[in-house]
DNA sequence: CATTCATATGAACAACTATTCATATGTTTA
DNA sequence: TAAACATATGAATAGTTGTTCATATGAATG
């Protein structure tokens, strides 16, 4: 971000705090391709199937045709999504056989999703 | 979830641990609801422009012609984006005069972003 | 070694999303 | 109260994404 941070603000003439603000605000904010890991990484959690695979992952470790079972999902579907879980390094698999088991890559994965359920439990309470 | 889980899986015969990790993973996936609103928060955390302004929030409470300046985007663009944050109750927002300024809702944010970015640290590491 | 089983993958399509543009709302000030 | 300023909003569009379908890969088995 820093490259793009204009030094002198011109709107809201009346508080001139704003510069104050800029300089602050000022590397605080990360760069543009961290950004863009950290929502690319983000996006991955706003799915609801992968949450849902994520959650039996929680449990343990299972293989592909388990999970389409469970989740009542083609197995094509599961797949694809688990591409993207592999590729954001959520999920490890290993081959037994003719099938392959995943599970958790990451104790991130945990805490990531404690925080977004306490965050909807909270709006529920108000 | 529960009303979906079949409980006689046919595939992968040879291991029949199968009946069993259903019965372990009944009722640990959250019902429909909340997963849909849990993959709905995350969605909201999967965009680089929201995350950008989730930063700067981070610092300070900021106007929207502010955050428009810092971020060097269009007003009407921020003004979309803070109406998502605000939906999904991650940011407040108080009247001065002309301006609105907004802040941060919770304190969920800051922790949700922080394991994001540990979790991406490590694939460095690695 | 041909078949079967488990998984992966590419293309296609529908659904969703972020930005832009034009304009509306609401507040202050001259 | 008209003009100027700050923000919000609706419609339109371009880009992205999740599922399906058909098929490919890769391992085990008879």
């Amino acid at each position: 971000m820093a490259e793009k941070i204009v030094y002198e603000v011109e709107c809201c003439e009346e508080h001139l705090v704003h510069n104050e603000l800029l300089r602050k605000v000022d590397g605080k904010v990360p760069d543009e391709e961290e950004i863009a890991d950290l929502s690319d990484l983000f996006k991955v959690f706003g799915d609801a199937t992968r949450l849902k695979i994520l959650f039996v992952l929680f449990e343990s470790e299972v293989c592909v045709c388990d999970l389409a079972e469970i989740l009542n999902m083609t197995q094509s579907a599961i797949s694809h999504q688990l591409k993207v879980l592999k590729q954001s390094k959520l999920v490890t698999n290993r081959r037994e056989g003719k099938s392959i088991f995943y599970s958790l890559a990451d104790s991130h994965v945990r805490s990531i999703i404690a925080q977004g359920r306490e965050h909807i439990e909270e709006d529920v309470k108000k």
